[in-house]
DNA sequence: AGAGTGGGTGAACGGCGTTAGCTAACGGTG
DNA sequence: CACCGTTAGCTAACGCCGTTCACCCACTCT
């Protein structure tokens, strides 16, 4: 939630808006868990919290803002499990970080199906493309790129920590070499391009890892796909010079 | 369609039938692309047929049915679209074959954005994996193996044509090991396990690639994700000793 | 010719998102 | 204190949706 902590300020008129606000988050939160995304309706939020539909336009313009706030939200409460399991790496080695806030998100996702889908399936904003416009107007885009950067400090500290060998710049393609560079200059840190895409590649196996795995399409060849996981990350660690004995898969 | 050919048998009343219905289907895929998945609506199909609503129940026990009917329908032309491609190459090099019919997987893919979300998405069944049962009895397990089939036999095609490095029976997980044994038992030919493992890196791979260019997961980092996926393909390809120039991308 | 069935209809139920208009309480000001 | 604008809630309503029901007509078969 990451901005409900501050309540206690303000009017009573603004404390209890924020109050309600955060309400409707929960219910909304509960509701998606309890009824699946279809059943995520205004009315059963209202209906829950013992309000009529109408009085929740007071606090969103439309079902879909609030969707996406929700979403926000879901961001955030993913990357705070992401951030504990990292921080409860002893000693705090960079690689073994990486490959524990990789396995918290597969925990994660398994354990949240529906929120996992709401996110990152077809259902989210990410369908049509809506020409490449929506830069950061959407409430989820803030929690979005913070989710990523987890990822990508992490990645780029196992990079500083001990290198791993990347493609010269040279060997990329033109034009991925021009996406990559425009990328790595909004970032904090200056990296070699070769690494941006190390990062990409390893993050698109764990994200289709991931998502196969809860939309159900490794069930053609895998009952239970974490020895397949486990397989994946153990080969995306090699690439990324990440060492250590294998610690089990929690 | 692949069953829609066929509609010159039987009585007038069943070639009637068989009409509507495929004309049905056909609707609904115009109302998908045009509407959107939420859009797609029992109600919006009729309207477009000139149906009342109520009369697709002749033809369909719910709305749930009618939209996997067209998950199937879609399975079909997706593989269809592979296939082409894949025979199209010349000479027919499985290696060739195998990297064609990746890139037409991709280009259906962002070609055809709300379809790719109903069948790969979390919009689909594939959310709630419901006990694991639900084996074959629905109607878009034919058409959804038949598509895993197209990439499985490429592969292995590749492997047999000219062996890859593969890890060891050995050097995978037991569980892992097993899982892969028993994905290989359903299968025609018996391949070493880890040309399965392998095989199945592959597909996460490209499914990954796709999907998050599809679903806008990749907007954060790359404008035209294109030079990325074919970076991604020719590590693939070189992992599966897929040798010979690289063809232009279409 | 008559019976039966299959493909269509309109009406209706409950649920949905959303809008409009109303009411009552709250918060600050004279 | 009274007063008045703002704010948060309500009910009613519109037009969608999936689905069910009762009905009806045309075709098919005996």
């Amino acid at each position: 939630m990451a901005d409900g902590a501050i309540t206690d300020v303000g009017t009573r008129r603004e404390r209890a808006r924020a109050d309600t606000l955060r309400e409707i988050r929960e219910t909304a939160r509960r509701v998606l868990v309890t009824s699946g995304p279809e059943g995520l309706a205004l009315r059963a939020i209202a209906r829950e919290m013992g309000l009529s539909a109408p009085a929740l336009y007071r606090y969103f313009p439309s079902r879909e803002d609030l969707v996406e706030q929700l979403v926000a939200d879901l961001y955030d409460e993913l990357c705070d499990h992401l951030e504990a399991a990292r921080d409860a790496v002893a000693p705090p080695r960079p690689g073994a970080q990486l490959l524990a806030t990789a396995r918290a998100f597969r925990r994660w996702a398994t354990t949240h199906h529906i929120e996992f889908g709401l996110l990152f399936g077809s259902a989210a904003q990410g369908i049509v493309p809506a020409d490449a416009a929506r830069a950061d107007d959407s409430p989820a885009e803030r929690p979005g790129r913070r989710f990523g950067g987890v990822f990508a400090a992490l990645m780029a500290q196992v990079y500083l920590e001990q290198p791993f060998p990347v493609p010269a710049d040279g060997e990329l393609a033109p034009e991925l070499q021009a996406q990559l560079e425009a990328w790595c200059a909004k970032l904090p840190v200056a990296l070699p391009l070769g690494v941006m895409s190390v990062f990409l590649s390893c993050w698109i196996r764990l994200y289709g890892m991931v998502c196969m795995e809860v939309f159900g399409h490794l069930r053609f060849a895998l009952a239970d796909p974490e020895p397949m996981f486990e397989s994946e990350m153990r080969r995306v660690a090699a690439e990324l010079g990440i060492t250590g004995d294998w610690s089990p898969p929690s």
